[in-house]
DNA sequence: CCCGTGACTCTAC
DNA sequence: CGTAGAGCCACGG
C-alpha cells in the first residue's frame, strides 16, 4: 500500500467516527488497517485543511485532547465535542482503556 | 546519514 | 490518578 491510500483510509476511519462519539489516534490508525502509525494520523489532521471532517473526535489515548492546554485548538475541540453532547471535563472525555475487542469499547466514551 | 520535532503510546514507579 | 522515560513513525534541515 502506498502511502496515499493510507491517509484515505485514516480519513474515511475519521470520518466513520459517529456523532458525539470519540476514538483514539491510535484506534484511528488500527481502524484504517495501519497499526501503530498513531502519529500518522496526528500528522494528517495536522494537514488537513477540511473543515467537514470531525476531526474534532479524535483524542489521545488517555481520552486527553491533544492540543496543548488552553491553546486555540484545544479549546475549539473542547467547544466542538460539547455542541454534540460529549462531556469534556478539564480537557478530557471520559475513555474506555480495556481490550479494544467490542465494537462499544472502540466507539465510545462510555460504554 | 544523523538529528530534532511532533494533534502519539505504553510501561514503570 | 500523575509524572518520567523510552519507543515509534514520518518529515525536514
Amino acid at each position: 500500500m502506498d502511502q496515499l491510500s493510507a491517509e484515505a483510509r485514516i480519513l474515511a476511519a475519521i470520518r466513520a467516527i459517529p456523532r458525539g462519539r470519540v476514538a483514539g489516534y491510535g484506534e484511528v490508525a488500527r481502524r484504517a488497517g495501519l497499526p501503530g502509525r498513531a502519529r500518522l494520523v496526528a500528522r494528517i489532521l495536522a494537514g488537513n485543511g477540511d473543515d467537514a471532517l470531525p476531526w474534532h473526535r479524535v483524542l489521545r489515548s488517555d481520552g486527553r485532547i491533544a492540543f496543548a492546554e488552553n491553546s486555540r485548538g484545544w479549546r475549539e475541540q473542547a467547544r466542538r465535542l460539547r455542541a454534540e453532547g460529549v462531556e469534556v471535563v478539564r480537557g478530557r472525555v471520559r475513555m474506555v482503556r480495556p481490550d479494544a475487542d467490542l465494537d462499544a469499547a472502540l466507539w465510545g466514551p462510555s460504554a
